[in-house]
DNA sequence: CGGTTCATTGACCAACCTCAAAGTACGTGG
DNA sequence: CCACGTACTTTGAGGTTGGTCAATGAACCG
């Protein structure tokens, strides 16, 4: 099945390899930017603690989060390898270490190491994946259906569990990953508690 | 600027290194399909001629387009990488020739001939820039917002000229890519012509 | 020429969005 | 420990947009 690799865990480099390479990590506050749509990417980012969002803002100040990030995730690769600029602006959500590699020291080290191509080659293919599913799952699904794939997809990405497990999204989150306002998602998420496909408890959503 | 490397050329690997490595050709006539959504991955594939779709369907026959590639593109590589089924069927546009390697002696060949992991590295990338640009843009944009990115994002893509050129696509594949309806994209492109952003000439579209 | 696919239009409707107003939880600083 | 501010959640009323349905016309292909 598919996996919302944004969303969770999918291991980068060894993070001594980066530091053997110049990596140096720094230390965000919560809320503070890591770079901004359209910007060109002059480095590799890896996140060692703490959590991640790249978002687009419309015109309107509407927003949209491309995906979530925590430890051990990198982001923000694919314009290293293309000419482009950055898809989406990035933060973070709570106070987070970031290692931060240079462009050029990252090739080099691609280069040099083989093994760091097929890591890269799987967290990109998981990426496309992902996108993939969200594009899908948002243009053709109704709101319940929309929010309830999410939901699934986000659990069996970050747990093995089968016991009812609570959702680490507020339902504003919920609404900017998936196009919908919150007060739809509030109407929507009610209706899946209806019925019974989750179950809310003080305020919690559980699956 | 970005660019929709499922849209468009995003030239892929060598043809005789491919066939060097046991890949064969194979002629597709048109609507055939390649793979559908949930299978497993077993070859990659690398269009020699012709078109290719990858579109997802909906439970109640809603259909939403993943992609186009075009000669020299190669798709449904992802799940070589991931343990995964494919995100989406694929189907042939017209007759079409098609590259066809196992996947075990392409993850050979990666091993063997370095540079082609750039190449997977930068049609992955092209891919995810591509995959987020229209999340966002169906997320966040009116219809008419949105078609016109489509056909903007399109063109640059698969031209360099600056002159009024022909849409390749009908107005049915235009709301495919877009999530949206055949009505109201032919009520939203005739806005769009009126306001002067695009014209329709013989009912051809033209930017 | 007949079938098929694509395009168009209008009337109508429902889903989702907007706006407004409150309630609830949580953390921080006094 | 409490007060207050902030962020998240909830609810309802009402409006708009985009979807649905139905019917027709135009272009294209063999």
């Amino acid at each position: 099945m598919l996996q919302l690799s944004q969303l969770v865990n999918n291991t980068g480099i060894d993070p001594d390899l980066l530091r053997t390479y110049g990596a140096v990590s720094c230390k965000l506050k919560k809320a503070e930017g890591i770079f901004v749509e359209g910007m060109p990417a002059r480095f590799y980012f890896q996140l060692l603690s703490g959590k991640v969002r790249m978002y687009n803002t419309g015109p309107d100040g509407k927003e949209f989060t491309q995906g979530f990030f925590g430890p051990g995730n990198s982001f923000g690769e694919p314009p290293l390898f293309v000419e482009a600029g950055y898809p989406a602006s990035a933060q973070a959500c709570c106070e987070s270490v970031l290692l931060k590699l240079s462009k050029d020291k990252f090739l080099e080290l691609l280069q040099q190491h083989p093994e760091t191509n097929a890591i890269l080659l799987r967290v990109l293919s998981n990426r496309v994946l992902t996108k993939a599913h969200i594009s899908k799952n948002n243009a053709i699904n109704p709101p319940e259906v929309r929010i309830m794939e999410l939901l699934l997809a986000n659990k069996q990405a970050s747990s093995v569990s089968t016991i009812a497990e609570v959702v680490p999204f507020t339902r504003q989150e919920i609404a900017h990953l998936t196009g919908l306002r919150v007060e739809t998602v509030i109407r929507a998420i009610g209706k899946l508690a209806e019925s019974g496909k989750i179950s809310i408890r003080e305020r919690k959503i559980y699956l």
